[in-house]
DNA sequence: AAACCATACCTCAGATTCTTATGTATGTAA
DNA sequence: TTACATACATAAGAATCTGAGGTATGGTTT
């Protein structure tokens, strides 16, 4: 991740809803996407990501497709049944853990981190 | 800390947020605000919140005072000039990460990762 | 009286997750 | 040929946590 080790633990999250929403992606890409959504705030060095795509698989959350695109090696990777659960779970965790936070940090608005 | 791995790196800002709010407390009144606060979703473990204190303390972003409370003792801490400064910054910052976690993890919605 | 829980501080081994650096390999642009 | 982009990977060290343990006081339960 970038400059902030805020919410250590939120990247599991990220990968799994990235691939809820593309099917199938490869490392190289999540990192170019993520840079992409937050216009570079958010930087996934690859010392953090490929680990952590590794401790998905071997949990079967994550399924892996070797393929081979201009002489260049890339390994797809896809959500199982498993994983496929494991989003909504994670997601409303992060969401509850937000909601949390929120409720510390901000005890006057009572609705919402809005933006 | 319950049961979730995120907050990891947020616990400064809650400390801080916190002593911003209430001019003076002490650890173990700071267990038990987040507590309530979240009704007994986040639970800050001794182990990580005492030498976070002491940790901002050494940063020079906390000034304790000890004080004797009916046969106990109390630790109080209290921002610094330099912690006051932090709380906006460490604020600004963790506010701008949920920012752009919502911009990955919710592509769909604009505006806020409203509760 | 003994056991237990609440208050109040603390430390430390181990786990997890990250950063930073390094390594391999191909292709393109300056 | 130097540098950057693409694409994978590992590994040392830092940072932050969990969970267990320790000390001490005082109230409540059994």
């Amino acid at each position: 991740m970038s400059n902030n080790n805020l919410i250590k633990g939120s990247l599991q999250t990220i990968i799994l809803k990235l691939l809820e929403e593309n099917e199938r992606m490869y490392g190289y890409e999540i990192t170019q996407r993520v840079k992409e959504l937050t216009e570079g705030e958010i930087k996934i060095t690859e010392g953090a990501l490929y680990p952590a795509l590794h401790k998905l698989e071997a949990e079967g959350l994550l399924s892996t497709e070797i393929q081979q695109v201009d002489n260049r090696v890339r390994k797809y990777y896809s959500l199982t049944k498993d994983g496929q659960k494991e989003v909504t779970s994670k997601m409303s965790e992060l969401q509850g853990f937000v909601e949390n936070l929120q409720r510390i940090l901000t005890p006057d608005l009572k609705p919402g981190f809005n933006i």
